[in-house]
DNA sequence: GTCTATAGCCGGATAGAC
DNA sequence: GTCTATCCGGCTATAGAC
């Protein structure tokens, strides 16, 4: 390793990576400074030598989080094959993504119901580009059809999901495989593919999804 | 209107009529106890004649919010028609009922983030039997279907579209028809009664929605 | 770059008068 | 039933030593 500054291990990195699963967890009032300041190693006081105040490091948190996640969705959205089997994929791969990641599901989930204008237009921006790649995919298989909604049904089926878990649980017919994410993704598939009157493509070679950057 | 206490409009249910706005709004650590106390007209020592402390408020104010909602959805539920009709409009009435109500959307995605097992635990007895009724309805449309499923997804569907909206207007292909309940109600009609292999039925006569208790 | 100490504020909850 | 006054605790942020 060398002298020059790591953008991987600096010290304000990794109060980031420390913050972000507490924000996550417990939302931006409960976790004080002091709770962060203590998960990374110091006192909160140290904490404004890296920050300027307790929004700038959230904001900072948000951004780190998520930029990785845009690039990981565009890496997913550029698999080879007929689109067919590309949307299969994202299917199958963004559920297994958000299934691994309940941090990045929480955060969103805080930003979708409290984030202000800013930090909303930041996410939407990073979202921007996998967006229009998705919505490539679909309008070859369904050019006649509402493509923006189309695409936010599914990822409302798959984040949705998710969400209201601790509640779906204890509804009738809950069963355990409905934990896994392989049924979650066969049922959207099956539901998706039969509106646009196609098959669904079989099931994906054991290609590693990526889960980080690099 | 007589002595007896009236459940509609004794002090207490006022206090509770006005704090479900601002715990859907802002949430429970940013309403306090002052704020409710001034939005019911008194100070905030006064809540503490009626209540035993915020927590116990937030939780009355909580179930006061969701029961009328159980109710409502159950008489959404009891329309009369074929299973298809009956499908259709609970599309069409639960999509609309939620773009009216954005207190209610608010405080179910408050609880699905940070609800105790005590509220989400309430919550799902009081959505036990509208669930009941969805599912033996679907059942009668696709007996070999994961019923359980697909009422998420439909739910999933509605819901999202409503959380996601801040985030969902900033990408590409969004449109002004988009925010209208009907062309979200038919978007979902379309891919559930495809995947179900049956004709959407006729748009519903102009019934009214019941948007309160009696 | 990190510490100790503390200023300054605000929120929940209680005491006691009326 | 509602008020005024107040206690207590916790939080953000800063000052200043090391």
């Amino acid at each position: 390793m060398d002298r020059k500054k790591s953008a991987q291990f600096d010290k304000k990195t990794e109060i980031l990576a420390v913050s972000v699963p507490m924000f996550a967890a417990y939302g931006y009032n409960k976790v004080t400074i002091r709770d962060i300041g203590a998960a990374a190693g110091m006192t909160s006081a140290a904490l404004y030598y890296h920050f300027q105040d307790k929004q700038t490091l959230y904001r900072e948190a948000l951004k780190f989080s998520f930029q990785s996640k845009a690039e990981i969705t565009h890496a997913i959205l550029s698999s080879q094959g007929t689109p067919e089997e590309r949307l299969a994929a994202f299917i199958e791969r963004y559920t297994q993504l958000l299934a691994d990641d309940p941090d990045f599901r929480r955060v969103m989930q805080r930003e979708l119901l409290d984030g202000d204008e800013e930090s909303v237009g930041m996410l939407s921006e990073l979202f921007q580009q996998p967006f229009d790649e998705l919505a490539a995919i679909v309008e070859v298989l369904a050019p006649a059809t509402d493509i923006h909604m189309v695409i936010m049904s599914i990822i409302a089926m798959i984040l949705y999901h998710y969400e209201v878990g601790p509640l779906r649980r204890l509804l009738p017919g809950a069963k355990p495989e409905h934990e896994d994410y392989r049924t979650l993704a066969t049922h959207i598939k099956r539901l998706i593919f039969s509106m646009l009157e196609k098959e669904v493509p079989a099931d994906l070679p054991p290609t590693t999804v990526p889960t980080a950057l690099g």
